[in-house]
DNA sequence: GTTGAAACTTAGTTTCC
DNA sequence: GGAAACTAAGTTTCAAC
């Protein structure tokens, strides 16, 4: 794998605030010209640097009702488990897995469009998996910040 | 405000998972013509529906260390929670904030570099801070999924 | 191998019906 | 809303470093 310089870090940090930018308007913060930022840019999105580059639309659309699901897991078998997660990535109305440390095992946002719909999201995902122990559900009250941008350092 | 008829709502699911996709290739998928969809298009990006285009960096850029953190207000007074939030929101590592009901009042995900960064964000943000009685951690093994994605129906 | 400028191509915007 | 003319941005080429 390559490695990214502080032009790639910086235009990397920019693109994560605003994928839209043109190469033209970065040359304003990053010192190379337009035609050099734009084939950075390009390559980064080819291999793979930028996963994809995403809209994201504002919470009004909804309403939505999100829910942190801890799930704690029974880990006498990985098959099952692997199962529950792919089962899991699959649905639109996951947002989040996190495997993590500690008692419980995963860390799932679920957003759906009401208290029926989380009801019947939980008993067909988890209420009936083999690979759920247990589970407990923390609503989420608001959403105060939600990015997927990564703290990128200028190296 | 306005509303979203079918249209909107299919163009709006599309652009979570491709935000670059243009007017023309997006008429494959959505019954209207280049001109209209463009028009739409830009008109949510103008009004707030599309709060920002954003491009998702690979996790390889790191290396990063993850934690969700439980945090349990003190919540005698509104103000110091607001100044924390504030204080928190600004911070490039903190992915996330959710505000939650149950015993533990936020779920902050905070991104760092390593442990040491970690400590040192830990005791600079929460361990000083007036607003928090307590807080724990969960370290991030692996992100399964993570997107800002809402789940749109067609209408 | 990468840069920067210019020619070229493609996509977005505006105008009109 | 849709089509065509127009404008702007991305891509390719090429000379220079």
């Amino acid at each position: 794998m390559r490695d990214w310089d502080r032009y790639d870090r910086q235009l990397l940090a920019l693109l994560q605030e605003d994928a839209l930018r043109t190469a033209e308007d970065l040359a304003r913060d990053v010192a190379l010209s337009p035609s050099a930022i734009a084939r950075r840019v390009r390559r980064m999105r080819e291999d793979g640097t930028i996963v994809a580059d995403r809209a994201v639309v504002a919470e009004k659309i909804g309403p939505f009702l999100s829910a942190m699901v801890d799930v704690q897991l029974d880990r006498h078998a990985l098959e099952p488990v692997e199962q529950l997660l792919r089962k899991l990535e699959a649905r639109p109305e996951v947002q989040t897995i996190l495997e993590v440390a500690g008692p419980f095992d995963l860390l799932v946002l679920v957003v759906v469009a009401n208290m029926d719909a989380f009801n019947a999201f939980a008993d067909a995902m988890l209420g009936s998996d083999p690979a759920v122990r247990r589970y407990e559900t923390r609503f989420v009250k608001r959403r105060r910040k939600f990015t997927t941008a990564w703290p990128i350092s200028p190296v």
